[in-house]
DNA sequence: ATGGTGGCGCGGCCA
């Protein structure tokens, strides 16, 4: 099973940046998208199903706003919208789908750089989605979460740690938050095989930054313990260029 | 400390 976490920063200008054509090459079974930007009428389907691949899409109640979406050439058992915390329903940040045993949650995570009172939902919305997943595995041992989680994780996962040390998706507090993610049995896919620096998946979109590196890990793919022994292989693809975030992608063996 | 860019929808807001 191949998948691919990508925050596409607007369906509809993704499509225009030649996002169809990258999934005719089928690039993955499953790709879960974030940022979709589009409420469900307006989500090209058609050109997406053109492609192979199924869709399966949960928006904002706000126009052009954050969604999240899944694209599947597998079928999915059931689909979830939603995850029953009012807070992220209403941004339409979350979306799950069962595949046999396993259970695949796509999450876009709330940034916190528009001020203080959304960088306190960003912690309530942790708080909630953290008591969430392991609320799932109870019943569901075999998860995959991925998403837009904006949060980086080490320093190693930043291009500047000192000068970001106390700007909002490098905060201690959110940091702490994903050590307790990853310690809970949650594996960072991507650093299971990849302990090399300068591997980023988003890029500001000032001052040139991504021309030069100078980006943030905060796209990740997690398994549950039980899916360790499945890990393939796992990279980043920062050449893929739709949006200012890139794919990540994660392959389970059979 | 500020400003720099881009998507969405047509105002600024959000990232």
């Amino acid at each position: 099973m191949r998948i691919i976490t990508y925050n596409v920063n607007g369906i509809r200008s993704a499509m225009k940046k030649g996002f169809a054509d990258w999934l005719r090459s089928d690039p993955a079974d499953i790709i879960c998208l974030q940022e979709i930007k589009a409420n469900a009428e307006d989500v090209p389907v058609a050109d997406i199903n053109a492609t192979g691949y199924e869709v399966f899409s949960y928006s904002a109640q706000k126009k052009g706003y954050s969604g999240v979406a899944i694209l599947t050439k597998l079928k999915p058992k059931n689909v979830i919208c939603g995850n029953g915390l009012q807070q992220s329903d209403a941004e339409g940040r979350v979306i799950r789908a069962d595949f046999g045993d396993i259970t695949l949650i796509n999450a876009y995570f709330p940034s916190g750089t528009s001020g203080e009172d959304r960088q306190a939902y960003k912690y309530q919305w942790l708080d909630e989605f953290f008591t969430y997943l392991d609320e799932v595995r109870k019943s569901r041992p075999k998860m995959i979460i991925c998403g837009d989680y904006n949060i980086c994780h080490k320093a190693i996962d930043i291009h500047d740690p000192v000068r970001n040390k106390n700007y909002t998706g490098f905060l201690p507090e959110e940091r702490a938050w994903m050590d307790k993610l990853f310690g809970n049995g949650y594996v960072d896919t991507f650093r299971h095989f990849n302990q090399e620096p300068h591997q980023y998946s988003w890029w500001s979109a000032f001052g040139g930054a991504r021309a030069n590196n100078k980006g943030w890990r905060i796209d990740y793919i997690n398994v549950t313990e039980p899916l360790k022994a499945k890990l393939k292989h796992a990279e980043i693809m920062p050449h893929i260029v739709h949006s200012d975030h890139c794919p990540v992608f994660l392959e389970l063996k059979k």
